[in-house]
DNA sequence: CTGAAAGCGCTTACAG
DNA sequence: CTGAAAGCGCTTACAG
């Protein structure tokens, strides 16, 4: 691969010319400038970024850490990212912490948890990248130890505990506020909830939204009615079974993900219960599930690609606040 | 951030000392070392691989380029080359070429396709990577300019038209074959076939695999039970139709993809057949859907991890090969 | 408008 | 076992 320095040989013209037409400054002749474009062309020189991101203080360069590529949430983030990313000609340098597939205990174990993204953001500095964004499989809180870098640095899917640290977030409370009045709305009196994991940010900020709501309508809110589950379509099953067992005039069933709805779905169709007919259910998420369940299930849609987009401008832009980035009512057949 | 030259002034030796130890060079003394490593530490100094790739001629970084993120494939193809680039150390800049949100014009498109290509391996060359891999969306033949760098170059999820380049691909003829043997050992003898677009690699393959059982079994291939579709659901919707008006005692149905035998579902419960019992049906691609589908649907897993692993091995071995993974048959209640 | 020179932070022979 | 020096390929003041 041919060098500034033989580029500049060739053309007759000193390496700081070629430098300079390189990075389209104004302070070069015009018939130089052809001249030195033209050979470039003809030889396909290419720029060593290692050298100029020695030299210059900016690589053009982002570092995504990624705790899991392989959530359901990533890779339309990345994508929301990278399309912004790219319009202002920056590269992606990942590093897929694999948090699901590898380090299944560390969600809760904080040193080790605090280890590895230690070593995922020194890893990022040694880069030299110009900015980092942390991806997270889920809404927790992260702390970040900021003392280490000085680039921007957004945390999308979690929250930070650092006050100064920038994020992007769904907006859970409106979005489960907006569910609960849809159910209110197409008469539903009594509602319950299948919630994801107690402790969970998700279940927590869901579950305020959809209380609210209920109040606001002047419906008591009954604790009984709440079943905690892990997610899985295999909770959604266990937390229908025991709602069932506790009341038989369920009129809505709200669950805080659509796989849970589809566990739900489960034991209402071998009951010879009709969802959306005889107990209207919806979900949450709009995975791609939630279209092939019969009845097609109403859900709500995380704006992924959307969440990405705002989080590259953030980091882009830097000024410091945390976003909260509203879901979208889909209606299908199970109300 | 600390630099090497601080480093060494601090410990009173020289840069090139530092650097040795840093290296895991056994030349130096190792009191030297101690002291240094302990300076290392307290002041958490990190190495500039921006320098460091200048002046050595390995980076320590793989290039990715992926057609696109979204791809259903995509995330755990990627997870299965990390893992193994992980062990050994390297680090992966990712390019999204986002052919399916952005250019989707240009799978059929041979110079369009040809520049954005390109220039992505450019990227990467200018990077210094030390080897590239391409992740395709899905399989088909495609061309790369190799004289524009003599980095390892390994292609996966597509095939090379260049000899002179590796893949890895998964094994659609036997997979297909497998799959058929499965349907006629539980007594099917008529079977249709829902198959992808025509001109589709998977699709020529698999029909190819399908033909060839049928024969080995003495069983006429009919290509009036061939239908084409578009791998949607409303592909399979609307060949499922076209199968049922075509003939009335049809066994099973092979389709190509989850999606497309979502569609056929759909369509045979409207009519009151019930998949698995009045025709057995089986998908390819073991999507998660397949597991939500009442009956649930029996299917080829395809081993994106594993074949993200291979093809990482194969870039870091180097010996010239297209290596060929075979699925796993999932066995459901589709049948 | 053009070029000579310093220097970014490392690694790598080489000398001692 | 240790260090002085060259140099990787660029960018950036600065001089002319």
């Amino acid at each position: 691969m041919i060098t500034l320095k033989e580029l500049a040989a060739r053309c007759n013209v000193s390496i700081a010319t070629v430098s300079n037409i390189l990075n389209g400054k104004s302070n070069v002749g015009e018939e130089t400038r052809q001249r030195v474009l033209q050979v470039i062309k003809e030889t396909g020189y290419r720029p060593n970024i290692m050298a100029r991101g020695l030299r210059a203080t900016k690589t053009k360069t982002i570092g995504l850490i990624v705790e899991d590529l392989t959530a359901f949430s990533s890779p339309w983030i990345i994508e929301g990212i990278m399309s912004i990313l790219e319009e202002k000609d920056y590269r992606v340098v990942l590093e897929n912490l694999r948090l699901y597939t590898k380090h299944v205990d560390c969600w809760d174990n904080k040193e080790k948890f605090s280890h590895i993204i230690n070593t995922a953001i020194n890893q990022m500095i040694s880069i030299k990248v110009d900015g980092i964004i942390y991806i997270a499989g889920h809404a927790r809180n992260i702390y970040i130890e900021t003392n280490q870098f000085n680039i921007p640095f957004v945390m999308t899917y979690a929250f930070p505990e650092n006050k100064d640290i920038q994020s992007v977030n769904i907006d859970d409370l409106t979005s489960a506020m907006q569910m609960t009045e849809t159910l209110i709305k197409n008469g539903k009196k009594k509602i319950a909830f299948i919630a994801g994991k107690e402790d969970n940010l998700h279940t927590q900020f869901r579950l305020q939204g959809c209380k609210k709501t209920l109040e606001k309508h002047n419906i008591a809110f009954n604790n009984d009615l709440v079943v905690y589950a892990d997610w899985e379509r295999d909770g959604g099953v266990e937390a229908t079974k025991k709602l069932l067992e506790k009341s038989n005039d369920i009129e809505a069933i709200f669950c805080f993900n659509d796989l849970m709805a589809a566990g739900c779905y489960d034991v209402l169709l071998e009951k010879n219960i009709t969802p959306g007919k005889d107990i209207s259910i919806v979900g949450f998420d709009n995975r791609m599930v939630s279209e092939y369940l019969k009845p097609s299930l109403t859900t709500m849609e995380i704006p992924l690609e959307q969440i990405g987009a705002e989080t590259a401008k953030m980091l882009l832009e830097g000024n410091l606040q945390n976003k909260l980035i509203p879901c979208k009512l889909i209606l299908r057949d199970s109300i």
